[in-house]
DNA sequence: CATGATGCCTAGCGCTACAAGGCATAGTCC
DNA sequence: GGACTATGCCTTGTAGCGCTAGGCATCATG
């Protein structure tokens, strides 16, 4: 009936995700603890949320996992690879759009004017 | 497990209702369109979704609707209630806290210091 | 009288995030 | 040595949200 923006409200997990892991190699239980503590415990995933997104992403070559032992513990680090950079900028880029346009309608009727034209 | 925050990527389309009734009474239909508007077609809800939203809101005494008839024509106006606004200022504030925190997860590690304690 | 805009509505599906587990190893405390 | 916690990985099942894709009625337009 009519082209709407599909499922507009997703993929911030994954967004999360691929920006912290921008930064540097990272492992899943590193991930979890690292996006409770930058977000001020204001966002909590958890290990149930995280490990799914990882193992689409890697699936989708997004990202590459390498398996490393330390401390005899086994640890699966993710890096993000040159596809998983594009994702990146395209989901942030969603993103800041999204959270304009929901400023500009929460904003009221044209307060600074958005000049769109 | 752990408590996380219940599902905390939703709620947006109540909000972007709720918002744009708090300046004046409108009708479904109205709302698809002023919201297209408001975000320069960055977002596009279907009357699928406003409806539903309308009708749930309404349930829980955060909406009252009025029948009116204009050209011959009948519309559902729709009015905020007192437990309305409390609910909007619920969800305005979850919003701004969420995409602070996001915000804060894109940034980088610490870049102007939240100083949260 | 057919088509589109206005205006309301619903059933059903898909997908995301979530809860709630399981499993294994390492360290700690008694 | 046994219990308990933290670390680290994983999967199954579910719920809820938003979306698609319709239906129905009136009015204006060609």
């Amino acid at each position: 009936m009519a082209e709407n923006n599909s499922n507009f409200m997703s993929g911030v997990p994954e967004l999360l995700i691929l920006r912290l892991v921008r930064e540097k190699e990272m492992y899943g239980y590193e991930l979890v603890q690292a996006i409770r503590e930058r977000s001020n415990d204001a966002i909590a995933l958890g290990e149930g949320v995280i490990y799914p997104v990882l193992h689409a992403l890697e699936r989708d070559g997004a990202l590459s996992s390498s398996r490393k032992t330390v401390n005899g513990r086994s640890r699966v680090y993710y890096t993000l690879t040159a596809t998983g950079v594009r994702r990146l900028d395209d989901l942030a880029g969603n993103w800041s759009r999204l959270t304009e346009a929901i400023q500009s309608v929460l904003g009221g009727p044209a307060i600074g004017g958005v000049s769109h034209a």
